[in-house]
DNA sequence: AGTAAATTTGTGCACGTACACGAGTGTTGT
DNA sequence: ACAACACTCGTGTACGTGCACAAATTTACT
């Protein structure tokens, strides 16, 4: 094992005491720009790495990081977000961090606004933003930029705005892997149909809008003829949705293959399968429990996921470097695997392997 | 935040020193009763969680850990496992940790004999196993358990042993997958076929034995007529096998989808690919460059993939808490997720996102 | 009872880093 | 030349835990 190398070898080596060095890993100032040279050369000649569990100990600062997201429910998306973010701040416990969430309605542009207009002003560390109306992020992104302080995205990423870090997947290629497995599991000749949410100015739209291309882009790459219905039907709630469904599949008896582009598959798999229909495969979002039920019932054929726990520990983490260490990445934008999970592999997909 | 509870505080609490919070703490010893009793309580009271970071750096005991495994090549399976067990032990590197790894040709049981007799007499503190040779391996077990030296399994599990923990992949699901995307992506009346490696007391054959299994159960499962033919093509190297599977071929030219049970698919793929072959769908295990590589040429549909890094990751960070806090968990064996690899999603899989 | 031995218990230093404080150096203005 | 100031830099202490060693207590035996 490579002996590691320490904060006071680093201050022999570029003729400095410890205390110089500390200013420097830490970005504190102070400190001139001949023992910043010699320094810094001998942190890149060593590949000094700093060791996080002496420096947890000795911190002293508080930090404090607000996390504003859509309202988490236990086994839904933001959820498995959370208790990503929550695992994360458990590693570090020993650090003084004091969070808060400040949670808004995903379908309401004023509870997001009235969630994000406090938010400067509790003069937070850092913030972490699972983003849904752009409009509004670039807003609170602009303010947070003018007062300094550094914060992340979580599960999109918002145009125009300059995050420390995110974490994100490629909804475009989620799209083309819907439209893969749509294709695989119906018959050619049948028709497609894709119901998703449409909302003006609503990202989780936007992320709708990604993943729409992406599926049509699979079948224009793979030169298919295949007729693709975009339905109107906004799945969101059950009981007012009930009924376009099973309007929209009676006007389009030929349609054997549905993309939800949410995660509200379950709503139009429970719809079908109440209504005896079992010749429509469905496709759908994210691996929360309804879904899950569905998967496991044959109801729904395959769920893309998007590791929302990974997103939630990891955004956190690369706060937390930020925040302490002052750490840039070259490539903030990190791209999460995209899994695609069906019958079989649901049960290895349930214990969640962070860490 | 929750404060942190530390051992001074308990120490006050159980009215005696910290030094005995110490001993009761790490199984010392030279204890009284009613110290041990009180102490007990108060732990059990406040929940104390030892702070791992500090711990860390004022252990001074040395720890050797043994890895015996089949050779790591990059890019392929067993060097991702490596990468994993680098990257744990890089996370744990203030704490003096000599390891060494024992590797062993996969395929030559004297080697992994000669390997695995040395392993005892080198006294390491614990060995981590990517068991090949089920007999052997017990061999090996036995006299690691004589010795009272804890050991950890990768990849695959033997039967008749006790180790302290094991991470691997449900063998048995893995083949249902392929079964479902073989039936899924080639034409209900056409054939498929099975290629495997044959072994006796073979580990890495009892995989595909697992796998195999899991196919014909998927078939079973749904009542499906189609024929399966198992190939007695040893898909091991390039040069002598590319007749056997051209010969195959000749004689089966209905088979339109194959399953190659271990992770040498590119090794078919490519033979396919130079003989013009390619209405023949070829699903295989593992995300080895070679693979990959046929996943992008479109020459392999789908790769089943068993995250190796953090099976190699999660076993190293397992037997540190074993060794160094006695921490034994309920459920020792730990399922890997089985992630389905196409096209399309093959990019954001190169990522690796471990820790 | 008195002493030696055995056992339990407390104390102090070390680990590597953060940060406050004060010492040291240089610069400017009168 | 000297004071006042600005700035850089080194020193010392604290963090929570592991572990060696010494101190205190109990036990055993003459």
């Amino acid at each position: 094992m490579a002996k590691q190398i320490k904060i006071k070898e680093i201050a022999k080596m570029a003729g400095v005491s410890a205390g110089t060095v500390d200013r420097i890993i830490h970005n504190r100032g102070h400190v001139s720009p001949e023992s910043q040279a010699a320094v810094e050369q001998a942190l890149a000649e060593t590949g000094y790495k700093y060791n996080l569990h002496t420096s947890a100990i000795s911190l002293k600062r508080e930090y404090s990081l607000i996390i504003t997201i859509p309202t988490a429910v236990e086994g839904e998306y933001w959820g498995f977000v959370q208790k990503g973010i929550e695992h994360a701040l458990e590693e570090y416990s020993d650090i003084a961090i004091d969070h808060s969430y400040a949670f808004y309605n995903q379908f309401d542009i004023f509870s997001c606004k009235s969630a994000f207009e406090r938010i400067p002003d509790m003069k937070p560390s850092a913030v972490l933003i699972g983003a849904t109306f752009a409009s509004e992020t670039r807003i609170l992104c602009r303010r947070l930029e003018d007062a300094g302080i550094p914060y992340a995205f979580v599960d999109s990423v918002i145009e125009d705005t300059h995050p420390s870090v995110s974490y994100s997947s490629d909804q475009n290629i989620c799209g083309r892997i819907v439209g893969r497995l749509l294709n695989l599991m119906t018959p050619r000749d049948s028709e497609l149909a894709i119901f998703s949410t449409r909302r003006i100015g609503n990202e989780r739209a936007l992320n709708s809008m990604a993943r729409m291309t992406g599926l049509h882009a699979y079948f224009k790459g793979i030169k298919s003829r295949r007729v693709i219905k975009e339905s109107k039907v906004s799945v969101i709630e059950p009981a007012t949705s009930r009924k376009d469904i099973l309007d929209f599949l009676q006007k389009n008896p030929d349609v054997k293959g549905i993309a939800v582009l949410n995660s509200r598959g379950y709503i139009l798999a429970d719809t079908l399968a109440k209504n005896g229909i079992n010749d429509v495969k469905v496709v759908t979002f994210d691996l929360t429990v309804n879904n899950m039920r569905c998967i496991q019932d044959g109801t729904i054929s395959a769920i893309i996921g998007q590791r929302p726990e990974l997103q939630g520990f990891h955004a956190v983490k690369a706060m937390l470097r930020i925040l302490l260490y002052n750490i840039k990445e070259k490539d903030a934008h990190h791209l999460m695997p995209t899994d695609i999970i069906i019958k079989e592999n649901l049960p290895v997909y349930k214990e969640i392997f962070i860490d």
